[in-house]
Formats: C-alpha cells, structure tokens, sequence
DNA sequence: TCCATTTCGTTGACTAGGAAACTATATCAA
DNA sequence: TTGATATAGTTTCCTAGTCAACGAAATGGA
C-alpha cells in the first residue's frame, strides 16, 4: 500500500483538477469582457427572469446574502444591473438586467459555449455522454442544488 | 432552443457542482483537525519527502510563491510544519512536516477516503470506474498538472 | 395598538489568494 | 574584483468571499 491515501487514487482530486482548469480558462475568456465568473452566473441567472431579490440570487447562487449585496454593488457601478423598488415592502427591492447587460449575455454565453467544446472536445461522443450521465446522476443521488460558481 | 446556453446543458457546470460539493464537505470534515484543505496538500506534499522548498510546493500546488509564504506561516504557527536553513544558499530554505505534523496527516487522510467514498458511494462500481477513466483522459489529453487545491 | 420577533438587505471585521514590488543573496561576465 | 542580472522568499495592496452584528421595516400576538 502506497503512503496515506494517495490524493490521486481519489475521484474527487481529478474531478477537482479538471473543473478548477475548465473554470480558469473560462475566467481568463470572459476576463476580456470585463466579467468575472461570479458575475457572469449572476447575469445569467437573471436573464430568464423579469427581476430577481437579492434573497433569491443568495439561494439560487449557494452565496451568501452579504456577497450577493457586494456583487450587486459591483455589477450596478459596471451599469449592468439595476434595482427597483418593492411596491409594498419597503425592505426590499428586486434586481434586473439593464439592456447593456442583457446585450453582454449572449456574448458571454458563446464564450461558455467555446470553453465547453474546447475542454470537453478532447473527449469521443461517447466518453462525453457517459460523464454528463454520471455526472448527473451524482447531483441527483446525493441531492445537490445551488448553481455552482466558484 | 431554450435561451442563449442553458448552462445545465454544460459537462462543466455539473462538474463544477459535483467538485464544489465534494470540497465543501471535504472541508468542514477537516476543520474539526483545524486544518483547511490548502493546509492538508500542503501537508500531504510533504509526507512523502524529506523536505521541500517553498518554491518547489508552489509549483506543485500551482499556487504563487506569495500565497505559499503565507501558508507556511500558518502552519509553522501551528507547529504543524518547521524550516530548514539551506547548507549552501542563504536565501533558501526548505519546509518539512514535524512531528505533529507527521502525525496527522494520517487522520487527514483517512478524512479524505471518507469523504470519496461518501461522495462516489452512490456510484455504482461501473459508473465509478467509467467516471475515472473519463477523468484521467481529460486530464491526459488536455495536459493538466498541478494538484488542485481549492 | 404596541411591543417582540422576524425578515431584508447592508456593513465591518476577517480570511485566503494573486500580482507585483521589494530585500537579500547568488551568479556570471568583463 | 566588481557590477549587472537572476533567483528565493517576503511583503504590500487588491479582490472576493464568509460570518456576524446591525438598522429598518414588516408581522403577529397580547
């Protein structure tokens, strides 16, 4: 038997090297459109929706609300996101896509779309199809849930 | 088509969720030994050598040199880790386990083959070993190398 | 109605890491 | 030998999170 568990006979050391690699590639893509990675999830979860609260954002991301408060600070000064006020609730508010923000999604989704195929292209149709199933039927059998973002 | 890049239909997105999940567990596991788990691969670097050098642990753990400076802080202030003058070259010097050290790493580890086997438990043999195998071909066929800590 | 409690979001203190400037030392070429 | 350059680590400043305390507003009994 070799030394204290070897790190790389566990899955979770190889799963880990690969998605921080697909993850920094990413970062550094969308890095030119001035976006980071969190910020991009942030966008992305608001564009199928009308608004979102902050609240919402936390659960939905795996964040914490204090984050999210930042996050949006940062998205609001890039003009990318705005806020509107609660009709009854004075407390709260809701966060939604400005247009410069909706026109920047799609940019950024192709840009996920390239690292996508450029990290998993290396992978035969098979192999590909066999790791989403797997993959998927982790998430599902242990119940995992929040957007990944980091 | 569902809007620009459902991001579930990405391998990456239940990668990341799957990997962030096995971290996050693998974390709490082991600040109960008060350790993080940028401590434990460092820890688990040394284990198996005599010493190494800051800068080689760096390259390792793909980690800059400031942040591995920074880390050995810690864990020399947790006397967990200790330096030793370099012989020849008065600007080096090398960092090696203690004793106490020494001795956890063994705990850490048996932390770490708990938490794979939680984790990947839910897989059925066939699905484990198919899920390694993509692994370590992407890893391959991509060139990935530095052992993924965070 | 009014006070205790809960909820929404923000803030401040703290942690961890990256980038780049910096210090000290070593090496190498003239 | 000595001055230029390269190398080993450290430090400083910055970003991005968490956690816990907080203020303001809402809610729900007594």
């Amino acid at each position: 038997m070799s030394s204290p568990s070897d790190l790389t006979r566990h899955t979770g050391y190889w799963m880990r090297m690969v998605s921080n690699a697909v993850s920094h590639e990413f970062a550094r893509k969308i890095a030119a459109e001035d976006v980071t990675v969190a910020e991009w999830v942030f966008m992305r979860a608001l564009y199928d929706e009308e608004a979102l609260a902050p609240s919402a954002l936390a659960e939905k991301m795996g964040m914490t609300k204090g984050a999210i408060s930042k996050l949006a600070d940062r998205l609001m000064t890039k003009d990318l996101i705005a806020r509107a006020e609660h009709e009854s609730d004075r407390r709260a508010h809701s966060l939604f896509l400005t247009s410069a923000g909706r026109d920047k999604v799609p940019r950024l989704a192709s840009l996920a779309d390239l690292n996508e195929t450029e990290y998993f292209g290396v992978l035969t149709e098979k192999e590909h199809a066999a790791l989403d199933k797997i993959l998927k039927a982790l998430v599902e059998r242990r119940g995992l849930k929040t957007i990944p973002t980091d």
